[in-house]
DNA sequence: GCCGTTTTCGGCCCGACTGTTTTCAGTCG
């Protein structure tokens, strides 16, 4: 059983909790265990471990009896108690948006809905609004909302909806009503999965600001519209919310909308203890506990211009976006050593793109080209090995040509640097594809998994470290071979593969495809403090996509990466050095 | 059900918007 799944399981039995109308703080509590191990960095043998559970917050003795009964049994009786007491399918309708467990309860105890099929049927024939509570409206925003459901799922790659984001953020900068502006939300904390995307404008002219964005050519419904907050469905088919606030207002509306929830309340609770509230539009004094036996000191509230400013309020250093998922942040912003993180102007070349010589769109002048005009100093080509049929992979001879034609050009350019390696497959057993001398020949050798996905843990732990252990390859390329949204990623044991890339001095990819974002941001601290290397790569099948670099840059900072940890971040003279030095070893 | 540098009991974020009611419940973030 995997965190995720145990993660699953909690927040169902939020749901059926809800169902029955339960004390909301018990539900919250389980909702909330849910997050936490989501976002809890142990191993899953710790799940069966009392004292490990235990330090785990937000996990108190009677929920982690059930995910020590579900680690251990891979099922949970009172799940099965909470599950016989609804069909199965009702949990579907929490997906439908505007219905919640009230609403759902109505529908099922009344017209005996109990899936979306039965509600669109209900819907149809009136039924819906004639029950109390309900109405024509609401019968119809379900109907869209069944419609809606039926096109997407509600959530998005980040790559997915960052145009849309960037366009309504600059089409509203351009309006001259608008004082500022920014994209809040997870998108800001680059996040690799949103469902919605938040933009936070201030203003003197709330009303011209929310008219102009509900008109937006970009917009297809409008969802809700206020005089501070509106709602819109965009083309995409993503939410998309805008706040408006005062100049005054916007750095607490930008933090707050910002943060994720953890991050946030640890934020207002910084400010509680030094006796003021937070909100999303300011700091205030807390009013007079009239229950306190003596007056709690009282700080003076500083003035508070811009995000940083709020956080040095609360004695913290300036939290980057990408950092606020209260997971250590605060610790390290109180004493000052928070990571320099890296920016996209440190990048100074990649490697593993592309070209027609397989798979790829573009030619290699074409793609060295689109890099220099990038800023970068080199590239690295890295085309699918002849075991990848499906991606045209080179045989050996083909494989020759294109570094013979790597070296040629190379010969003409001024300054600007490609590299010849090639992105080998991983066999089933751990061997290459190519033998060590092909692999030799070439400046850099990518190592990655295309084929046979579902080996056991121990198996496709022990097939990559056998792959690394090759003091040829260069990187291991997309670590767990997730798609996000599509594929899971395939088990693995990541802190052994950690600890074999350190010892074998073998660099991991941080690939920037937004579809893939793997290794994942959540694992690099860790990578880090086992002294391996990142390096960030597009895996870029045509020119575009070598822009897909910063996203890579975002999920970099979000694992707290430095320049020093990205080994794409040296210029050319010193990765040539570092590429013969891993060669050699 | 969880949690504790005011607490082992009594709190648990709260404001915005909508729709259905006539002052508020439900949903969302």
């Amino acid at each position: 059983m995997t965190k995720n799944e145990i993660a699953a399981v909690l927040e169902e039995i939020g749901a059926l909790l809800e169902l029955k109308g339960e004390n909301p703080f018990k539900i919250r509590a389980y909702v909330n265990a849910a997050r936490s191990i989501e976002a809890w960095g142990g191993s899953l043998s710790d799940l069966q471990d009392e004292e490990a559970l235990g330090k785990i917050p937000g996990i108190g003795k009677s929920i982690a009896d059930k995910i020590k009964e579900l680690a251990a049994t891979g099922s949970l009786k009172y799940l099965e108690e909470l599950r016989a007491e609804f069909p199965a399918a009702i949990l579907q309708l929490f997906s439908i948006s505007g219905l919640g467990a009230k609403k759902i309860k109505a529908l099922y105890d009344k017209l005996h809905v109990s899936s979306i099929e039965q509600l669109r049927e209900a819907c149809e024939t009136g039924r819906v609004a004639e029950l109390p509570g309900f109405g024509e409206t609401t019968q119809t925003k379900i109907c869209k909302a069944i419609e809606e459901r039926a096109r997407h799922s509600g959530y998005f790659q980040f790559g997915q909806i960052a145009g849309e984001g960037e366009t309504l953020r600059s089409d509203l900068a351009a309006q001259p009503d608008v004082l500022q502006v920014d994209v809040a939300g997870s998108y800001r904390r680059r996040k690799e999965i949103v469902h919605d995307v938040d933009l936070v404008v201030a203003t003197k002219n709330p009303e011209v600001i929310t008219k102009f964005f509900v008109a937006h050519p970009l917009v297809e419904s409008i969802i809700a519209q206020g005089p501070t907050k509106s709602s819109v469905r965009l083309r995409s088919g993503i939410q998309c919310d805008l706040r408006v606030v005062s100049v005054a207002e916007y750095p607490f509306a930008l933090a707050y909308f910002t943060g994720n929830k953890e991050h946030n309340i640890e934020l207002r609770s910084r400010a509680l203890q030094r006796g003021w509230t937070l909100n999303e539009y300011r700091l205030a004094p807390l009013p007079p506990d009239p229950k306190a036996k003596k007056k709690r000191p009282v700080k003076k509230i500083p003035k508070v211009r811009d995000e940083a400013d709020l956080y040095r309020a609360v004695d913290l250093d300036f939290i980057a976006p990408e950092l606020r998922e209260n997971s250590g942040e605060f610790g390290a912003a109180e004493k000052h050593s928070l990571p320099k993180l890296i920016e996209k102007e440190n990048l100074r070349g990649t490697f593993h793109c592309h070209t027609t010589a397989s798979d790829g769109h573009n030619s290699l002048e074409e793609m060295a080209e689109a890099a220099e005009a990038l800023g970068l100093e080199y590239l690295g080509i890295a085309e699918h090995s002849r075991s990848s049929i499906q991606a045209h992979g080179l045989d050996k001879a083909k494989l020759h040509a294109q570094v013979a034609a790597i070296r040629e050009l190379n010969k003409k350019s001024d300054g600007f640097r490609l590299f010849a390696g090639v992105e080998c497959d991983i066999l089933r057993d751990g061997s290459l594809d190519f033998d060590d001398e092909v692999l030799s020949e070439l400046d850099f050798v990518v190592a990655s998994i295309h084929s046979v996905f579902n080996l056991s843990e121990a198996e496709m732990t022990r097939r990559i470290i056998r792959a690394i252990s090759n003091p040829l390859v260069t990187i291991l390329a997309h670590p767990t071979g997730r798609l996000l949204l599509k594929r899971e990623p395939y088990q693995i044991d990541i802190p052994a593969i950690l600890d074999a890339a350190a010892e074998t001095g073998t660099w991991v990819e941080l690939n920037a495809a937004p579809k893939r974002l793997d290794l994942d941001w959540r694992w690099w601290p860790l990578a880090k403090e086992k002294g391996v290397k990142c390096v960030i790569n597009p895996d870029a099948h045509r020119t575009e996509r070598l822009r897909d670099l910063w996203f890579g840059i975002g999920i970099a900072r979000k694992g707290w990466l430095t320049k020093t940890d990205v080994m794409n971040c040296l210029p050319l003279g010193q990765i040539e050095r570092a590429l013969r030095a891993k060669g050699r070893r």
